[in-house]
DNA sequence: TGTACATCAGTGAACGCGCGTTCACTGATGTAC
DNA sequence: TGTACATCAGTGAACGCGCGTTCACTGATGTAC
């Protein structure tokens, strides 16, 4: 009667499953170096001690949910970028993929944004581990877009890094626009989904712009790109 | 003797400044919301109860700490974007001047990359606060640059919160580049100030780049801006 | 200058509390025959 | 199918510890006359 659906090993899973989520929903208001094992349990309704059975410690649950949060990150990644279309459609559906991984998985978003630069060194190495992953996915694929050609490596991984940071950016604007509100309150605009989208639109597009233009710069000037040709730069950009 | 310099309000602020600088010593492990009020007292050498006679809690104090913190970032902004010149060098004093500050103050850089999307709410949102007051202030001095003719106020807002953004992402960056060690370990190239600084340069030379052909580009697409001239979107950036 | 009083930064004992971790346990589930 | 034994997820009592906060205090500094 207690256990009506199966195994052992089912219920260690839903009770870990329990553990987790109870977790994540902890972390909305904290972060993970003063999360509490107690509270943990407490919430998932279990004795302090079944925690040992799961995890070694918070951190090490920490470092459990750097990979489900990553994972579900991933698809996302990939869809994104097979999206095909001009590049104002492709902005489009980029900017509205992040809004519903948001929506989906708040949560998720939040904690990867919160303990990328936190205080759990375990966690933030496992974040930046996966994120130069994903970098090193998104730079493959701009390689073999002909927009590409004649781009230096570091050229390509910067591109890349650009990328993966907007998404994180653009996930943890929606995180702060919540849906449940779209009228505008008075200085609150910042906060409506519409113009987060809007804002991260522009972003895009103007780095597709930039990455246009990008040979056409006359020098690298930086310490070890291949790709540009001629010498000398031109007087671009000055500021009052 | 024990008082050697002056008044009971000059030895209040050092005891104050040792609270402060203890604080961010302690912040390079952990996070705000796990520092403990006795830990920083116990590092100063007062007793815990003497806290109280200069914050009323430890998140206080982190509201304290963002307010000198972005306070020491203010000048290097206004510097940065003043100075004259080609793009590319302008560039590349910015990436030296970012470098330069993280140098001077690491523990406050890392106590803004950290708790800006840390768990104290306070302490995030002063971040937040100060930070839009930059981004207003950037995209105030840019609206004066006649490469900004024609732009939106959403358009440059946009311009501005990309700058911010990466002025505190190459800040980061520098973070986790020791200065200490040149030397390039196995795979530990992305983490050498050179690689850093040259990385960097790139992402504000692409960002500049899209900033002058910004107003090339058919029709805005977008919800609100009001600059372009066009209609049809070209079949720019295809990717595999 | 000297005296009497006020201020207040820092003290130290005490408190109740929740923490992480240990340990021997229980009893349902799984396995061997 | 039935029986005997092994496994192991979850229990609950107990521990020592450091936490934030309170309180009445001390004694150097500051001020009034």
């Amino acid at each position: 009667m207690s256990h009506p659906l199966g195994t052992r090993q089912a219920q260690k899973q839903r009770t870990r499953r329990a553990l987790l989520d109870a977790a994540l929903d902890l972390l909305e208001e904290q972060s993970l170096g003063s999360l509490g094992l107690r509270e943990v349990t407490r919430a998932v309704g279990v004795a302090p001690t079944a925690f040992y059975r799961h995890f070694r410690s918070v951190e090490d649950l920490g470092v459990a949910l750097v990979g489900e949060a990553l994972e579900s990150l991933h698809p996302l990644i990939g869809t994104a970028l097979s999206t095909t279309g001009d590049a104002e459609e492709r902005i489009a559906r980029a900017v509205e993929l992040i809004a519903g991984h948001v929506d989906r998985y708040p949560a998720h978003m939040r904690f990867i944004v919160r303990e990328r630069h936190g205080g759990v060194r375990a966690v933030r190495e496992a974040i930046r581990d996966q994120l130069a992953r994903f970098t090193e996915e998104v730079a493959e694929t701009l390689a073999e877009d002909p927009v590409s050609a004649g781009w230096s490596e570091d050229d390509l991984l910067m591109l890349a890094q650009l990328y993966v940071d907007q998404m994180i950016a653009t996930g943890c604007l929606f995180l702060e626009a919540p849906a449940s509100v779209p009228a505008t309150g008075p200085g609150e605009r910042a906060r409506t989904r519409e113009h987060v989208a809007s804002m991260a639109a522009r972003r895009l597009r103007l780095i597709s712009i930039g990455r246009l233009h990008w040979l056409d710069r006359p020098a690298d000037g930086g310490t070890s790109g291949r790709g540009a040709a001629g010498i000398g730069t031109a007087g671009i950009g000055t500021a009052g």
